[in-house]
RNA sequence: GGGCGAUUAGCUCAGUGGUAGAGCGCUUCCUUCACACGGAAGAGGCCACAGGUUCGAUACCUGUAUCGCCCA
């Protein structure tokens, strides 16, 4: 048998991208409908189209496809699909910014150019983020890609919008939302991120109509809304206003007069003035209690949130200043304001204040809260079976701390804004006649809107007239959807829905999610909803939620820091298994990760010590190799055996819990610190002598045991694994479709166990010895070896062999009693005693610190263990077999105590001299 | 302001009602035959603080402090 050679150090880049090829022309990962196995689906939380990997997705993924080819190799019908999302604003920001390098503007080119400029940089660079998925070793169905904006999943839009408004679900109305004035669009609640800043609140006297010489002194952080202004609301348990209720007030620079109302739930006694101006077009509380008190509106400002001159006067504001703040922008028109209302002596005070402004999650401008027509999805009815099926445990959250999270947030759900301003999504399908709602229409700088009040006509696609008039001339909605509106159909429609595909009888419900935290509520609580109303059943029955990746010191990465690990630059550097199996290692949960460099350095490390016991087994390989039943294996065969299957055993029961990083260590542990360390070493002296009799079945042993490891790593560390799998005796055309290994119970063997520990702690202690009394790794000493227990002494005559191979010495495992007395160093731990000869030139001190080191410290322990039993309550209430550890542990100490004292007054004898 | 989580070795984190663990880093020794991306031996901890429950608490309960996240 000719082997291959492998060089010294792994190198992934050429292994890597080999195997990607390789598995993505054989189809390993495409999923046949007709697979015996049971289906096992995971739909990937689909990337932004722009996007490229970020170490976020690289945790994301790696953690799904582990899941993935751990099901597929245990034979499950497996299907990962793989897509992306075409990101609405994003996708039109980065198109536009094209566009303005080209002195193009959106609005030049016009609606449908654009449109296809979009669909051209979605060809042209759209899916990069696939190709480096495909470099990091995902085992998605290619296949099957899927585009929020295919023709399929666009289908599936319509007719979930239509049947939705048809059901009353969906909705359009004049609201208050969050507009961006920089995209021109309205967002959703959770589109919005707070950050808290330092603000200013200012005072400001509001006169009374009716007497100019009583003032109330209204404290706000927005002073230049106050022309917005329909009420002033005091607390009507305050003392100091509630008298006031009822009253009114002439509101500052303009002709209006506006009442003082009473209203428990906006006013806070303890803060600022205890009188709150009230400004319904402009703040969302301030909306609500307008509601409360059928307060007027006066809308101030226009969709890129500058003062409006018309606004301003049809608010009442006075002509000179009107026409002074026209056309300034929110921080300018404050500023004017402040220094008028200085000025005119109305503002009483400013002091420092934090507060929080809401700001676009795509651009981070401060959002305005706008006053518009859009469409809204009626949540409530959505939301209660959402709920029930948490509740119920019909969809698990996994870990269960975020299940509070989900309900709190669901039990609060507010109608859903899903109409953007944008050209770049699902348009949707409503028409307006243009004969009906001439009085509805607006047009403003080339875009239309129809207002409040216009009669929209839902349809699946364009009706032929008017059914009110019979017209035909029809114009469209131009708005398009939400992105996370069809995101929100992702498990159903990217399986054909609305068709009755085989793939949806078959995948669907799918079975786990796998999804970051800040996307819980955009994405996963959608789905359930929106999966529960169109599907009758929920779209996923395990919802793993995992940490947000941090940089070293816990910041959040971000480009602007300059904190980014790229985790193409990592896959470059260290390779792509190093990469994974370092986020899946940190992966605890409810713990963010924190990522540093060193941490996959020492990944690459440890894909290199796999590399080279892989080397090593084939080296040794050649010769004849024999299945011999496993009592009559080598000790050291039915001892890695026995970890071997333990092993299966733990990564088996740490997938089915989620606990990626329990399983990754668990195979860490078993690969370097048991396969290697000891199994590797153990084995040499058969391996190395060809006429060994133990020979064949220790390789048989070996190739089994580096086989197996190689199944039960290959989700984790896909590339080297089928690397070396392809290398060593296998079966099969690829590790990818191989059994996923299955614990075998009876291979445990306690008994084995118990042996190797003994001769773990036998060999630590003579390689303490050879330190301490400096001899040379490689040098043959002259060592004794005795247990006090009988039992175990007779055992380390059964692993003399062993011994002697391992403590590199020559070994005599005989009574204590028998050992020369004279210059002899004896190490002890556990009944166990190591002799060993100190050679003249050795300075004692050292070895005479530790062994009295070692003495206090098991007086320490006895101490401890003698006052427990000492204590008559512990005797009686604490478990027996827990009185009987302690009192087992007191012999131990107390014997090897014995022991150590004995050996130290020798030595000292030995020192005096 | 409300809610949740964290606090364990220098760093990053496991963990358990009864001996405190890992990885990385650090110190010393070793290029011997798979691997220096390696081997061996070490050092390093009132398990945040204060009470309580318990025979016994790092672990369970309460409070405090600090930090983080989410929501308002």
């Amino acid at each position: 048998m000719t082997l291959p050679q492998l060089s010294k150090t792994y190198d992934p880049q050429s292994v890597e991208a080999r195997w990607s090829h390789f598995w993505i022309e054989k189809r390993y990962f495409h999923a046949l409908l007709d697979h015996p196995g049971e289906p096992y689906c995971i739909v990937i939380p689909p990337p932004n189209v722009t996007g490229s990997l970020h170490v976020g997705h690289a945790l994301n993924h790696s953690l799904q496809d582990v899941l993935v080819r751990w099901r597929r190799m245990q034979g499950r019908n497996t299907l990962w699909l793989p897509g992306t999302d075409h990101a609405g604003i994003a996708t039109q920001n980065v198109v536009e910014k094209q566009l303005l390098a080209e002195g193009l503007s959106r609005e030049a080119l016009g609606r449908d150019r654009f449109i296809k400029r979009v669909w051209q940089w979605k060809a042209a660079s759209g899916n990069t983020i696939v190709r480096q998925q495909q470099r990091l070793g995902e085992s998605c169905d290619w296949d099957r890609l899927r585009f929020t904006m295919d023709e399929g999943l666009s289908r599936a839009v319509i007719e979930v919008f239509v049947r939705l408004y048809n059901e009353g679900l969906i909705y359009r109305g004049e609201r208050l939302i969050n507009w961006c004035p920089r995209c021109l669009t309205a967002l959703s609640d959770i589109e919005v991120e707070h950050n808290e800043i330092q603000g200013t609140l200012y005072h400001i006297k509001y006169p009374l109509a009716d007497d100019s010489g009583m003032c109330l002194i209204v404290a706000t952080t927005r002073p230049e809304t106050m022309f917005g202004d329909t009420a002033v609301a005091v607390h009507p348990d305050d003392p100091r206003y509630r008298h006031l209720i009822g009253r009114t007030i002439r509101l500052p620079l303009t002709d209006r007069t506006i009442p003082i109302v009473g209203d428990p739930m906006l006013v806070d006694l303890e803060f600022g003035t205890g009188a709150v101006k009230i400004t319904p077009a402009h703040d969302f509380s301030d909306y609500e209690a307008g509601e409360r008190h059928r307060l007027p509106r006066f809308a101030l400002f226009d969709h890129r949130a500058l003062l409006d001159h018309a606004s301003l006067l049809n608010a009442g504001v006075e002509p000179e200043i009107a026409a002074a703040l026209a056309k300034l922008p929110v921080q300018k028109a404050r500023t004017a304001l402040v220094r008028l209302l200085s000025e005119r002596g109305l503002l009483v005070k400013q002091s420092n204040h934090t507060m929080a402004v809401g700001k676009c999650y795509r651009c981070k401008t401060v959002v305005e809260p706008f006053l518009s027509p859009q469409w809204f999805v009626k949540i409530q009815p959505l939301a209660d079976p959402a709920i029930k099926v948490v509740e119920e445990g019909r969809i698990r959250i996994i870990p269960e701390g975020w299940i509070n999270n989900y309900l709190g947030w669901m039990r609060n759900i507010k109608d859903w804004c899903i109409s953007r301003q944008i050209w770049w999504g699902h348009q949707i399908p409503a028409w307006y006649c243009l004969a009906c709602n001439e009085p509805y229409l607006v047009t403003r700088e080339g875009t239309t809107i129809f207002l409040q009040g216009a009669r929209p006509l839902v349809a699946p696609s364009v009706p032929a007239q008017c059914p009110t008039c019979g017209g035909s001339r029809l114009m469209r909605d131009p708005d398009v959807l939400d992105t996370w509106f069809s995101s929100a159909l992702w498990p159903f429609s990217t399986l054909g829905w609305p068709e009755q595909t085989p793939e949806l009888a078959l995948y669907y419900p799918t079975a786990t999610l796998v999804t970051g935290l800040d996307i819980l509520f955009f994405w996963v609580a959608r789905m359930i909803m929106m999966g529960l109303k169109f599907m009758g059943d929920v779209p996923f029955r395990d919802v793993y939620i995992h940490a947000l990746v941090r940089d070293a010191e816990g910041q959040k990465m971000s480009k602007s820091k300059g904190n980014v690990i790229d985790p193409l630059h990592v896959m470059d550097k260290y390779g792509a298994d190093a990469l994974r199996f370092t986020l899946t290692s940190m992966a605890s949960p409810g713990r963010d990760v924190k990522l540093a460099e060193e941490r996959i350095e020492g990944y690459r490390n440890f894909a290199n010590k796999i590399w080279n016991v892989a080397r090593f087994t084939l080296m040794y390989l050649d010769g004849p190799q024999t299945c011999v039943p496993l009592k009559d294996r080598p000790f050291p065969d039915r001892w890695i055996i026995s970890r071997l299957h333990r092993t299966i055993q733990t990564v088996l029961a740490e997938l089915e819990a989620y606990r990626f990083d329990r399983a990754a260590s668990a195979l860490y542990q078993f690969i370097w610190h048991e396969y290697c360390d000891w199994y590797v070493e153990l084995s040499k002296p058969v391996l190395q002598d060809v006429s060994h009799p133990d020979g064949p079945a220790t390789r048989q042993t070996m190739a089994e045991t580096l086989e197996t490891t190689m199944r039960l790593l290959h989700p984790f560390m896909p590339f080297i694994t089928e690397e070396i799998w392809q290398t060593i005796p296998h079966k099969g055309d690829s590790i990818t479709v191989q059994p996923y290994p299955t614990a075998d119970a009876t291979a445990v063997a306690p008994d084995v166990e118990e042996q190797f520990a003994l001769l773990e702690q036998v060999i630590r202690l003579v390689r303490t010895g050879r330190v301490l009394l400096h001899y040379q790794p490689g040098q043959s000493i002259p060592l004794f070896v005795a247990h006090v227990d009988q039992d175990r002494h007779s055992q380390l005559h059964q692993l003399h062999r062993h011994l002697v191979h391992m403590s590199r010495g020559l070994l005599e495992v005989k009574p204590i009693d028998e050992w020369p007395s004279d210059k002899l160093l004896r190490l002890v731990a556990e009944g166990i005693s190591v002799g060993m000869i100190v050679s003249s030139d050795v300075d004692l001190g050292n070895v005479l610190a530790r062994l009295t080191a070692q003495i206090t410290e098991i007086d320490k322990e006895t101490k401890r263990i003698e006052a427990n039993l000492a204590n008559a309550e512990f005797f009686t209430k604490a478990p027996p077999d827990v009185v009987a550890e302690h009192q087992a542990r007191l012999r131990t100490a107390t014997r090897d105590r014995a022991l150590l004292v004995s050996s130290r007054e020798q030595l000292q004898a030995m020192w005096d001299h």
